[in-house]
DNA sequence: TCTGGGGTCCTAGGACCC
DNA sequence: TCTGGGGTCCTAGGACCC
């Protein structure tokens, strides 16, 4: 963080819009001015549109084939999600970025906060000369905006999406007090960052339905009905800094690795694969942070929308010694797997979580021996995950995992070549197609 | 037929201890 | 046996985020 004693605190966030149909758009020039829809995984909701699918009535999170018969009908074009495919275009847009400052937090896929603190700039200009060059080194559109908060930035990067005139950057620095409490007074207030649906519904009770009243809201009294996080948000909304740019994403406190599965499961070999194969992936995910879980836990489901009664046992152990190790990993998972198994359910998802990470410096060797074999396992699980960092997820895996995989979700619009595409020469930041 | 997959933080209440 | 307060730890649930 640079200091920031001598000036008042600037935040931008850019924002990249629709973020994976920007993406699918980026290998599909063709589909330029086609309404574009990305489905979850399994191909099971909506849950990213371009501008014109609002406009059909489509709305997000809807499932899938609700409206497929519709959107075909208009013309919408349909992909599976491809996160290999966001991630490398996520990292393209973070690197332009830093262009413009070295204080850049990645705040998640498609969205990233920068510190402009001090800069002698014309801040609504910067902001739109950020704009252009990610939209000409990336090919991302984006949205940027500016305010003396993070929670104000967030604020303003919306306004400058929903409302033309700004042209896709607004800047609350440079608007009047008096100025900003007019668009406040129009904006609901479930458009704030910290303000989800209930909490939007709580507060129109109380009166408080748009931006501006919150802003004026009692923060003693936001904090006794609500909590301390939205007297926070309260406080951000007048421009007190209670948030800070992160440096970098704080350890994981927990992995997990969960999937609906699909078609519906039914036998206990089925769900071993299933469960082997999550334990595997939130393992190797939990070695990139290089850290050691202390407890697994495993849960499987049926589904509720089906006509039987809910049946979704979960089970938590803790280990004899923090590991990192697939192979231990997988053994008590499996294990539990097996206490939890009841015949004649209809399993529609499974899932691994591993807990209580802690660093991987400085671990204990246990006395009885558990860990005692970590030299050799701590070999075989850097060269599995070299093998499977330089040829791809999945090639070396443990046999538990399954060949077929009866059970993997669908993906059946999936973008072709992105494998080839992830591969694309990068000069100075700059995609070159 | 088909209904996402990750996470975090806070609070309240119970168990237990002194 | 009854009474009370303070502290910690754990868990479940609710809210939020993308």
């Amino acid at each position: 963080m640079r200091s920031t004693t001598s000036f008042k605190p600037v935040f931008a966030l850019a924002d990249v819009n629709s973020m994976y149909c920007s993406c699918e758009r980026a290998l599909r020039p063709d589909l330029r001015d086609t309404p574009i829809v990305v489905l979850s995984n399994n191909d099971g909701c909506v849950i990213a549109q371009t501008r014109e699918i609002e406009a059909l009535g489509i709305e997000m999170a809807q499932p899938w084939f609700e409206v497929e018969e519709q959107a075909r009908a208009l013309g919408v074009v349909a992909f599976s999600s491809n996160y290999e495919l966001y991630a490398n275009f996520s990292n393209r847009f973070a690197e332009t970025l830093r262009q413009f400052t070295p204080f850049v937090e990645v705040y998640s896929i498609d969205e990233c906060f920068l510190d402009l603190t001090g800069m002698r700039v014309d801040l609504e200009a910067y902001g739109r000369q950020i704009k252009e060059t990610v939209l000409q080194w990336t090919t991302l559109p984006i949205c940027v905006g500016i305010g003396h908060t993070k929670t104000l930035a967030k604020l303003a990067n919306k306004v400058a999406k929903k409302q033309e005139r700004f042209e896709g950057v607004c800047d609350f620095t440079s608007m009047s007090e008096t100025e900003l409490d007019r668009l406040f007074a129009g904006i609901a207030v479930d458009k704030v960052w910290g303000v989800g649906r209930r909490y939007a519904e709580r507060l129109a009770r109380l009166g408080v339905e748009n931006v501006l009243r919150l802003k004026r809201a009692s923060p003693k009294r936001v904090r006794d009905e609500f909590g301390v996080v939205l007297e926070r948000t309260v406080k951000e909304l007048n421009g007190e800094v209670w948030l800070d740019l992160q440096d970098g994403p704080p350890p994981s406190k927990q992995v997990m690795s969960s999937r609906s599965f699909g078609a519906r499961v039914t036998t206990l070999p089925a769900l071993q694969e299933a469960i082997s194969f999550h334990a595997g992936n939130a393992a190797a995910r939990m070695r990139k942070q290089q850290l050691y879980a202390n407890a697994v836990h495993v849960f499987i489901q049926n589904s509720p929308f089906d006509q039987a009664p809910p049946f979704g046992p979960s089970m938590t152990v803790a280990l004899p010694a923090p590991t990192d190790c697939t192979i231990k990993i997988t053994e008590v998972a499996l294990w539990l797997l097996k206490r939890m198994y009841k015949a004649g359910i209809y399993y529609q998802k499974a899932g691994v979580m591993l807990m209580e990470l802690v660093p991987a410096e400085g671990q204990q060797v246990d006395l009885f021996g558990y860990a005692s074999s970590i030299p050799k396992s701590k070999a075989l699980m850097t060269t599995l995950d070299g093998i499977n960092k330089k040829y791809g997820r999945g090639t070396a895996r443990l046999a538990s995992e399954g060949i077929k995989q009866s059970w993997t979700m669908r993906r059946e619009m999936m973008s072709p070549n992105y494998t080839a595409w992830a591969g694309m020469p990068v000069v100075g930041s700059k995609l070159v197609p």
